[in-house]
DNA sequence: CCTACTTTTCCTGTTT
DNA sequence: GAAACAGGAAAAGTAG
């Protein structure tokens, strides 16, 4: 009800990177898309490898410059005298801090943060088989409702993959492209590989009681209720 | 441990 | 016929 505007990780990240797994099992081996992978360059790059609590100065300036291009961000709404700061700094901004520095520029900024970060984890995790439990807190990345984590897909271009889509953006409608790659997303956040949309539909039904989504007659189509925040636009 | 709340699982029936 | 939508019920998971 009154969550704080914990934002969590984006899904554990998957596809960037080292996938937890294949392109085919996530989405399937029949379908008839194939992926629109131009969002990739985030691998292999300084980014990735190095965890941001440790980028210096220049680093970050490099790294909002390397967003703006990469993302298609307009660089004049980002006010950059706010980010002249380290990585460590950088880490620890909320989510209110980067959108009062750049607008909805900084509310993408600082999802794309978080998913590096995530990432970063993740990978330590699967090396050294647990990490202190204290990277993880300090953003609350771990607590995610299905809703937020419906929310967070939506405005993260590079990790939604197509898999939601904005049909309204101001009215906070939204459809599901790929209704069992969005299941297999929410599985692997959960760590439960028998997700289905099927189970996870019934899951967003129950909104509609809340009001955190509102009812809209088509199919595979939904939309965020008086009780969803987070999702518009240029409000916080 | 208890409570409240959310999500998962399963199911039967309806609609597109 | 295949996918989605609808909810009821109950179990399981979680936060506090």
């Amino acid at each position: 009800m009154l969550d704080s505007i914990t934002h969590s990780t984006f899904l554990p990240n998957t596809m960037v990177c080292e996938p937890l797994m294949s392109w085919t099992e996530l989405f399937g081996t029949t379908e008839d898309y194939y992926p629109s992978f131009d969002h990739q360059p985030v691998c292999n790059s300084f980014w990735t490898s190095v965890h941001p609590e440790h980028w210096s100065k220049h680093d970050v300036c490099e790294w909002l410059q390397f967003c703006c291009d990469q993302y298609k961000l307009d660089a004049n709404c980002i006010s950059f005298s706010h980010f002249n700061i380290n990585g460590f700094q950088l880490c620890s901004m909320t989510q209110e801090e980067f959108t009062d520095a750049a607008g909805v520029c900084g509310e993408y900024l600082y999802f794309i943060l978080q998913n590096i970060m995530t990432n970063d984890n993740d990978k330590a995790c699967l090396r050294t088989g647990g990490m202190k439990s204290q990277e993880s807190h300090s953003h609350g990345l771990q607590s995610s409702h299905l809703w937020e984590f419906v929310r967070d897909l939506l405005l993260s271009p590079e990790e939604n993959c197509g898999v939601l889509e904005w049909e309204d953006r101001e009215q906070g409608i939204f459809r599901v492209v790929k209704s069992e790659a969005l299941a297999k997303m929410w599985g692997q956040r959960k760590r439960n590989d028998r997700m289905t949309y099927e189970k996870l539909s019934r899951a967003l039904r129950y909104y509609y009681k809340t009001g955190i989504l509102e009812r809209i007659d088509r199919r595979l189509v939904y939309k965020f209720g008086k009780n969803a925040h987070g999702w518009q636009e240029n409000k916080l």
